[in-house]
DNA sequence: CATGAATGTCGCTGATCGCATACATTTTAG
DNA sequence: CTAAAATGTATGCGATCAGCGACATTCATG
C-alpha cells in the first residue's frame, strides 16, 4: 500500500495496531516511545521523530519499500531473460542466395 | 527496495538525487528545506522530522509502499477468483442411488 | 445505566530541532 | 596543480519535541 504524508502513515499505524489488538499503550511499550508520541503519530503529527517512527513499524511488524530513478529494484524483477540474436535467427531462415 | 532504518533511508535519498544530478542545494530547494538538512538526512539522523522527509522523498519523485499484517494489499492481488463448489461437483458425479 | 479501559488533551521541563551564516574539507574540472 | 563547486562542520538562535502526570472524554461491556 503506497502513502506519501504523515497523516496517511498515522492512519496505517493505527490499523495495524488494532488489526494487533494493541492499545496504544502497549505499542508504545514494545516501540519504545510514550503513548503520547503514539496519539500524536496516529494523529498525523508531521514533525515527530523519523526514528521513532522506524521503531514503531518494527514494533508492529511492518514493512517499508521505496522505488523510483535511481532506486535498486528488487531481484524477483531482475530475472534474467534469454534475448534472441535477431540477425542470428533471420540468417538461418533466408535464402541462401540472398 | 526494503529498508528499516534512518540509516538506508538517507542512503537511498542520496543515491536518488545523486541519479538525477542534483547538489545538496538543489535538493534542499527543491523539497523545501534548509541545505543542513539534506546534510543530516542524508547522514542517517535518526530526529529529523518525518513531514520534510516526506517532502524530500515527493521531491525526489521517490515513492514509498508499506505492508504486513493488517495493511491493505494492492488490487493486483485481490483478483477475484471463482471458487467452485465442492460439494455440487462431488454430487455431479455420484452415483445416484448412494 | 454504570464502570473501567482506551483514547485525547494540557501544562511543565530539559533537550533537540532546523535554519542561517561562516568556515573547513573534499571532490570535480580545466 | 589549481580554482571552483560540492559537501561536512561549528555556533547561535527561536521554536518545538517527547516524556511525564493529571484530567477530560469516548468506547466497551456487563
Amino acid at each position: 500500500m503506497q502513502f506519501r504524508t504523515s497523516l496517511e502513515l498515522g492512519l496505517l499505524i493505527r490499523r495495524a495496531r488494532r488489526a494487533r489488538g494493541m492499545t496504544q499503550a502497549d505499542l508504545a511499550r514494545a516501540a519504545g516511545v510514550g503513548r503520547q508520541w503514539i496519539v500524536a503519530i496516529e494523529a498525523g503529527k508531521p514533525r515527530a521523530e523519523l526514528g521513532k517512527a522506524f521503531q514503531t513499524l518494527a514494533a508492529l511488524g511492518l514493512s517499508l519499500s521505496i522505488h523510483g530513478e535511481g532506486i535498486p529494484e528488487p531481484p524477483s524483477s531482475r530475472v534474467r531473460i534469454a534475448v534472441p540474436d535477431i540477425e542470428a535467427v533471420v540468417g538461418a531462415h533466408q535464402d541462401p542466395e540472398s
